[in-house]
DNA sequence: ACAGTGACAACAT
DNA sequence: TATGTTGCCACTG
């Protein structure tokens, strides 16, 4: 039987979930990883779906803050409470985060994921 | 079926 | 640096 491939918030939600505290990475990394370089800003997408599915705890303690955009800037716009919120999360593990809301990719980005542990995600095993 | 919508990213001013 | 523009794409009603 071939495994379905789950739906690319999925797939999003599964990466997400597996970046290890204290680090970050961004939306267009993470569509990279997933095989499709030019769909970060779906990536956005997913993640803002979240407040819809807090109630759901299959969508529970995805670690969404530690998602930023490529210049390492908490990205979040037109939320001022969301965006402090995140930057918070951050620094309450460790993440250095300037007054500009930015962090030190240099310091902080998460290597990213085993192409053999991305391809089960994208096969749903 | 299809137009509208963003928590993007790269490039141009 | 700081904005603005353009291309993208999965998902939604």
């Amino acid at each position: 039987m071939t495994n379905k491939s789950p739906s690319y918030f999925e797939q999003v939600y599964a990466i997400v979930r597996k970046i290890p505290p204290g680090t970050v990475s961004s939306y267009g990394r993470i569509a990279a990883m997933l095989g499709r370089p030019r769909a970060a800003r779906a990536v956005g997408y997913a993640l803002n779906a979240l407040k819809d599915k807090h109630g759901d705890p299959q969508y529970a303690n995805i670690p969404w803050h530690r998602v930023v955009n490529s210049q390492g800037r908490i990205s979040i716009v037109n939320r001022e409470t969301s965006r402090n919120q995140q930057a918070e999360l951050l620094k309450a593990e460790g993440v250095q985060v300037t007054d500009r809301l930015t962090i030190d990719l240099d310091i902080y980005l998460w290597p990213g994921l085993h192409w053999l542990e991305i391809d089960d995600i994208v096969h749903g095993r």
